[in-house]
DNA sequence: TGTTTGTAGATTGTCAACAATCTGTAACGG
DNA sequence: CCGTTACAGATTGTTGACAATCTACAAACA
């Protein structure tokens, strides 16, 4: 009973009302390893994870198979559960889907820019300017992947939220094993660069140039982390 | 201990040493499902279930989160488990995504034509303009589903698999409630005859042309389902 | 010395029992 | 007569215990 899976004890009441033991559980793995608190490849086992989060194996268990139909990590049987780890081929395919899934919600968006106008996207490419120049890599990049998954919500589709969070997800798996070391804060900044032009597409409703402009954008994302990962991986210091 | 997961009692043992007791309650579940033998908004009552496949209820249970994770199923706390309903529109959602992820397996394997021939799939057309002439409306049903899967496939692309198979079985549950009562026999033969077409564009290496085959296919087939759904609702004798 | 076998500990797979919650029904009061 | 409350049965949520399996280390043998 020491550490809870809440800081307050009150509020966890609340919350286990609504959310059964499993999905907390599975949610709060998904965080840690959504940001590489958990290094892929690295084993989850039940009974010291449900000592730490003060439940049994049980909902422990329950929350694997959420996360194993996620992506997110790998079940052996008899032998355990391991964080996802996702090799360059598997990114490569999971990019060229990815570029598929946002090039349709561009479109959906270029189509109607109303809306997109009024979700207060332009404060979120300011803020993450002003971290990158300040050289916060995390906030920045936390925005960065903020400023895509807003526009997935803006769709209005929830089906296709779905898909490409599930995508982003399993990328940003990937992403860790480049980032664990290195930190390439004019990367950041040119993804920033990229959301504004991207977002000034949109709002003039120009579909195709928002397309292409996506389109580049993820080719130069990808090929980025590629690079970095091969880079890392021939000098491993 | 009456009625276990298989027919064949020593098949079963050495399919319980490679796959869990969920995992194959699981997939029970699923194809019980896709089959349309669980009509969606039916209750999964875990001890009658249980039961049923010769186990415990912490399988089932298991099987359960993973069944909801791929959509298949809603749960609700401390009230149930109920196979998952799709409405009109959430379809019409689906079948946007599909549309693209779709786009993108027909244009990479017009890029490839050459594992395409090898693959066998006129012979699945042709099995399945034979059930068409025969009126065997459940055989043909399954090989236009089995062509685009075995597409899908093709690609080598895992993820763009992963993702268009769940899109698939979405659509596939919506589906069973269009069926239930109308079996539309002509629409069949016209996806036969789509899928002949996008097939012989795709031999061709013709990306414009696969692409737009596959798009109106698709439209086609989103409209032809949401119009028998309608009438349907008009007259529900 | 290298390989194999055996064993102890740890970990996973499964189960059955207990606690909490919900649903439907019947009694009660306005 | 209608709405509310109390209760019983059923169902889900959670747990701890037992069985099966794996892993690592050590002893025996070639």
């Amino acid at each position: 009973m020491n550490k809870r899976l809440s800081a307050q004890p009150t509020a966890s009441i609340e919350l286990l009302q609504s959310h059964s033991l499993p999905s907390l559980v599975q949610r709060h793995l998904e965080n840690m390893i959504l940001a590489g608190q958990l290094i892929p490849g690295s084993k989850l086992t039940e009974i010291p994870l449900a000592g730490q989060l003060g439940v049994s194996r049980g909902p422990v268990r329950e929350a694997f198979r959420g996360l194993e139909e996620k992506g997110l990590v790998r079940v052996e049987r008899n032998r355990g559960v391991f964080v996802r780890t996702i090799t360059s081929a598997e990114a490569d395919d999971i990019y060229e889907v990815r570029q598929a899934i946002e090039e349709l919600i561009v479109r959906k968006l270029a189509a109607a820019p109303d809306r997109v106008m009024e979700a207060g996207l332009e404060e979120v490419l300011a803020k993450a300017g002003k971290f990158a120049e300040k050289g916060d890599f995390a906030r920045c990049h936390a925005l960065n992947i903020e400023f895509h998954d807003r526009l997935a919500a803006l769709t209005g589709n929830a089906a296709l939220l779905d898909h490409y969070r599930r995508l982003a997800n399993e990328l940003s798996l990937f992403r860790h094993r480049a980032h664990a070391k290195i930190r390439d804060a004019s990367s950041l900044r040119a993804s920033v660069a990229d959301h504004r032009a991207l977002l000034a597409a949109i709002a003039a409703g120009d579909r195709r140039l928002a397309v292409r402009l996506i389109r580049e954008h993820l080719e130069a994302s990808r090929a980025r982390l590629q690079r970095l990962l091969a880079d890392r991986e021939d000098s491993p210091g």
